[in-house]
DNA sequence: CTCACCATCCCCAATTTGGGTAGTTTTTAA
DNA sequence: TTAAAAACTACCCAAATTGGGGATGGTGAG
């Protein structure tokens, strides 16, 4: 049996939704709210598995309800249902600690099916979300110039003590070398990244993900 | 009616999935291959709708089937079928341009449902899945610390510059200022980031996303 | 009238940087 | 297999930059 605690603005899907729980087998609707406004106490009183937040609601929005109710009852798994399916509002939603995001359907076997998975401890998200979603993590992810600057072992393992902050004696001392061994290395480092000074090392470090 | 391709180097599973396939409505097994070695090659060959990939394969593995066939064939959909739910794996595969990741099930209809999604544009992953790459994109987006380190407008953009990698002089040049004053300002930002070099500085802010 | 911020300047020691040389080991290629 | 190339180690030196200390005014807000 999963309890689950709805917020949703429009009363007649919200009704339907009702009447859908009330009558499938191993749902119990706990709530069913029109505004998120004190989604923190309805969380408290019914304590359910999933709350199904819709985003746009009079008063506080699902997002800002899901980051409230995730402050204090981080277990609660929170499945966001829309139609909104802007970049915007999927970021602040996972990077909120949605568990699902799920495109408002037809059929409401649809939610059901997301409430389950949440329930089993995964995550769903409408296919639509989800390509959106892991275009956002290849864009985070994959560099765009493949500018492949070879270092040799000895001379990422230098640049991985710089980027940390470490001055040539430390990393000296890090990495059993002299210390003029590691000016040397620098120097060889500041030539293949066509930089002269070790903050700017740094940056360019960070930047193409060298370290 | 949806083409597939599938690379599987099971060859029990291979033949369930044909025959699964060859008895679904609206789906076309065009190819079945035990290893993803001319992957490419077979694409060309079928151009499919949808290209689903194991990982573990002799020879090549799924991965890097994936990226061959994306470089090559980018529109092409690729589901990655397996039963690895290692976030290296994962992040790979996503990061690889896949359009999905589906954790092998008892249940056919599961991949079959995968499919579709992903022929109308969509992405599919399994629940499991799902939250893995949430929690990915979390860790990548959510600040952990609110260590909020008050700097004032001139410490700010002294920082940006020492950011960028520009030297004492640098500095003076583009905000206009001496040396001297860009000394002072500097010697405040170390005292409030609590570092005591330039190297140090740039990490941290960067780290802290103080710029 | 303080106090915090901004700006300028000074000194000095330590560090960093850029330029060499030179011997050993490891890798690569012929 | 041998020869050449690259990498690693270490050192010297001189110039430049940086880091830490302090001092002096001029603002503008509370």
């Amino acid at each position: 049996m999963i309890s689950i605690v709805l917020f949703e603005d429009n009363k007649s899907l919200r009704q339907s939704l009702k009447l859908y729980f009330d009558n499938t087998e191993g749902a119990y609707l706990a709530g069913a709210y029109e505004d998120a406004n004190d989604a923190v106490a309805k969380i408290r009183k019914h304590c359910p598995d999933v709350v199904l937040m819709d985003i746009q609601m009079p008063g506080l929005s699902g997002i800002e309800a899901l980051q409230r109710i995730k402050a204090v009852y981080p277990e609660t798994k929170v499945l966001i249902h829309t139609i909104f399916e802007d970049e915007h509002r999927i970021f602040s939603a996972v990077c909120g600690g949605a568990s699902g995001y799920v495109l408002k359907s037809p059929d409401p076997d649809d939610v059901w099916q997301a409430i389950q998975d949440v329930h089993k401890g995964g995550a769903h998200m409408s296919p639509a979300i989800a390509v959106k979603v892991m275009q956002m993590f290849q864009n985070q992810f994959v560099q765009s110039q493949p500018t492949y600057i070879e270092l040799t072992g000895r001379e990422r393992e230098v640049l991985t003590c710089l980027v940390k902050g470490m001055s040539y004696k430390m990393i000296a001392d890090a990495c059993s070398l002299s210390v003029h061994t590691v000016h040397y290395h620098i120097k060889h480092i500041y030539e293949k990244l066509h930089v002269n000074s070790a903050p700017e090392a740094v940056v360019k470090a960070i930047e193409q993900k060298l370290v």
